[in-house]
RNA sequence: GGAGAGAUGGCCGAGAGGUCUAAGGCGCUCGCCUGGAAAGUGAGUAUGCGCCAAAAGCGUAUCAUGGGUUCGAAUCCCAUUCUCUCCGCCA
């Protein structure tokens, strides 16, 4: 959620800047602006009103206190007056007050100066890309084939189980997975990131902190009887920690890791952007999610950015890193990169990581605050990314490495593998 | 699932219609004291919103949440949520 002043203050920025994501909010800056100064007034006389009841309930106090009555009574007469109309304005100025926030709430973050706006994905900007595309050998085959082959990833038995998107993995496909979510963890404990083991499912707060609710609720599960959501990623838990709560400036940076299953509905997803490991409801996934300082979140964007990179080049695998144009950007986001590896016998790009700064659009809805140096209350800017997703990054490893012989390990993984070859 | 108890500031905890602008303690901040520290001692120490050019200041709301009673509610009533204890079930 914008801050309510920079709208006041600046509300031409505010438009230009969403017309960078292709969001028109002329009309309703005007809405909010206009709510706004219809609840301050409101609000105005409803204090009045209250002030003079407080003192008036004051006065009646003392005169019955002295045995004065008659003129207690008398008094009386004038508090229901203003009792009626204090109903009236708190009934108004609650009314605008909803009639804001419900519009505040529409409005996306404003991305960084430096985005272009662009008009698809396409136009989303390569700022890296690093290794070279492996030569397959004569035979190779997508991922989905080498599960198959070698009996370690079973989407068929999954269907059986629960139903598509809920694979079951299988001897070295199950030690895989375990190996990938250490090495993440590890890596990033290495980096200095405190480790979190988060619940699972959350409640209705927690989503509304994040952003996916109220409108994405139809990408999350629900657990009606208990009015919990399964989480689609463990940002949900690990920044709703922070719901609510009023840091010291010297906390930052506030550095979290989280290893969580994710489930997410993909309501409408369908063809071969679905096939295999490509998109699941249930996959795992090493969460990085960071509080910091203002004036510091772009610096920690880009420390992020080179930790995850530090990981696809560990396992060997040729990525590239592109800046998310305003019209690809997620609602919540003021500037995006997206990690893609490159799937050789699929021969595309599959993304693995997604690192944003959110600057103070989440803090604000969630009321995550910090005490700055002169003791006033400033919101924090939360970050998060994926170090990393698993399921493309084991499709991408076992396109990648598969030879004759069976499907090569990389080397920085053997060790926690205990393997070097599916084979 | 059944029965009972409870929810008060950063934390503990008193408070049972007006003197709550929430006692007291702990913690924290700044002083004093000290060679330095501890102890002692003094003061300060919540958040949102509004008024004001701004600071200071003032107003208002907030004692789990939402309603209600009353001139007046942390306090009384109703509902909801959550926590704890015991019983049942259970990895």
């Amino acid at each position: 959620m914008l801050e309510l002043s920079l709208l006041r203050e600046n509300p031409q920025i505010v438009i230009d800047r969403l017309m960078v994501k292709r969001f028109d909010a002329k009309n309703t800056v005007a809405r909010i602006l206009d709510a706004d100064q219809g609840r301050r007034e409101t609000q105005k006389m409803l204090d009045d009103n209250l002030a003079e009841a407080n003192a008036l309930a004051k006065e009646i106090g003392n005169l019955f206190k002295s045995g004065k009555q008659q003129e207690a009574n008398e008094l009386k007469a004038r508090t229901a007056e203003l009792k009626t109309a204090a109903k009236e304005l708190q009934e108004k100025m609650d009314a605008l007050q909803k009639e804001q926030d419900s519009l505040l709430i529409t409005l996306p973050n404003l991305p960084h100066p430096d985005v272009v706006a662009g008009t698809s994905a396409e136009d989303n900007v390569i700022v890296q890309q690093e290794g070279e595309f492996p030569v397959l050998p004569e035979g190779s085959t997508p991922h989905w084939e080498l599960c198959q082959k070698y009996d370690i990833i079973d989407f068929e038995l999954g269907v059986k189980l629960t139903g598509a998107g809920f694979p079951v993995y299988k001897g070295k496909g199950a030690r895989l997975q375990r190996a990938l979510i250490n090495f993440f963890l590890d890596n990033a404990i290495a980096a200095g990131y405190h480790e979190i083991q988060p619940p699972l499912m959350v409640n209705e707060a927690s989503g509304y902190g994040t952003g996916q609710l109220p409108d994405k609720d139809g990408q999350m599960y629900f657990i009606g009887l208990d009015g919990f959501y399964m989480i689609p990623t463990a940002e949900v838990p690990v920044t709703n920690i922070y719901r609510d709560l009023i840091l010291n400036a010297a906390d930052f940076p506030v550095k979290n890791v989280a290893y969580s299953a994710c489930f997410r509905r993909e309501a409408g997803s369908y063809g071969k952007d679905v096939r295999g490991l490509n998109r699941l409801h249930q996959f795992d996934k090493v969460e990085i999610v960071q509080l910091q300082y203002p004036d510091k979140s772009y610096e920690t964007l880009e420390e992020m950015r080179a930790h995850v990179a530090g990981l696809v080049r560990k396992l060997e695998l040729p990525f590239r890193i592109v800046r998310l144009c305003g019209a690809d950007m997620s609602f919540t986001s003021a500037m995006t990169y997206d990690f893609e590896v490159y799937s050789a016998a699929q021969q595309r790009w599959l993304e693995v990581s997604s690192v944003s700064n959110f600057e103070s659009f989440q803090a604000n809805r969630m009321k995550l605050r910090f005490r700055d140096g002169s003791g006033k209350t400033r919101l924090a800017h939360t970050l998060n990314g994926s170090a990393l997703a698993l399921p493309r990054i084991v499709a991408a490893l076992l396109e990648n490495n598969q030879t004759p012989e069976g499907i090569r390990v990389p080397k920085a993984l053997v060790p926690y593998t205990g393997f070097e070859m599916i084979c």
